[in-house]
DNA sequence: TCATGGATGTCAGATATCTGACATCCATGA
DNA sequence: TCATGGATGTCAGATATCTGACATCCATGA
């Protein structure tokens, strides 16, 4: 598993080192969840939903990460589950704000604390100055692939 | 979509954060391979045998990030496209050596060169220091999130 | 010599997620 | 008033990925 050649260097790769924390966390947390009959998706769902209530499907996607119709199929699920509510007919336009039920809100507890392990020993061994760094060096990432990306026309 | 609430902050959780980053870095190079009728996953695969000719499907797969059935049959495909190669049988052991083929050299030094161009963007506006600071910082995440998975138990 | 653990490759079936398409619905401006 | 762009929710079908199971195959040690 060493050994040298052209393209990206995958050993010192930030793209590659950012896939393979992001894949680390997940399965970290899929580990955690699994036995709470929980998925990443699912808790980040829930957890969007505690701490901004009335979010419509399209937000929850954005949120969460996945397209608009992934959400709202799982928000099929979690409706048939009783974790979540959603009014028959849109009040203004065609957004359903969804809300936690209160079994969804104690389904999130567990899992919630769960995540919150795996988060904690993640940030295990970096004191705050290193966090915070980790912390801007992610956000200057996000902007800088946002802005290139397709839509609007970069400038400067 | 602002407001307070319980549980892990989402604006400022590293865990979310890494996510999103992740997830930004996977949709701008899926938006750039589309138009050369490539995957992540598939470029990820070209990408490591170019570095590493002969690595086994399993060994794949653990550098793709997806488990060894998914590489499985990914490699079954790229083999029938003709882009990589595998001998009949296993010289050893049941590892079946996997390599390039001329075409899938061709095929990824496009998908290379659109990749690189997203990793740069990515970077952009990120001087030496702060890149190192990145890399140190999520290779510090991923070991302190591999140590205390299921396997091993810890120690001091 | 032989049983066993660990790793590999792959088939089968389940599941999650995506793309494409369509029907609304609001806000905007001509 | 009315056409239009942008956003939302969702159905349908395709695709990617996963879990479970099985058959090897090597290395190891009794």
């Amino acid at each position: 598993m060493s050994q040298d050649g052209g393209g990206i260097e995958l050993e010192t790769s930030l793209g590659y080192l950012l896939k393979e924390a992001s894949s680390a966390l997940r399965a970290a947390m899929e580990e955690v969840l699994r036995p709470l009959g929980m998925t990443v998706t699912r808790y980040s769902c829930l957890e969007l939903l505690a701490q901004r209530p009335g979010l419509s499907s399209s937000e929850l996607a954005r949120g969460a990460f996945v397209t608009r119709q992934s959400m709202s199929t799982l928000l099929q699920t979690l409706e048939q589950e009783g974790l979540v509510t959603r009014p028959d007919a849109a009040p203004i336009g065609r957004v359903l704000p969804t809300r936690l039920t209160p079994r969804g809100r104690r389904r999130l507890e567990s899992a919630s604390a769960a995540v919150r392990s795996v988060e904690l020993r993640m940030l295990a061994g970096m004191d705050e100055t290193e966090q915070e760094a980790a912390l801007r060096a992610l956000r200057g990432m996000v902007r800088a692939l946002r802005e290139g990306a397709g839509g609007p026309a970069e400038e400067g």
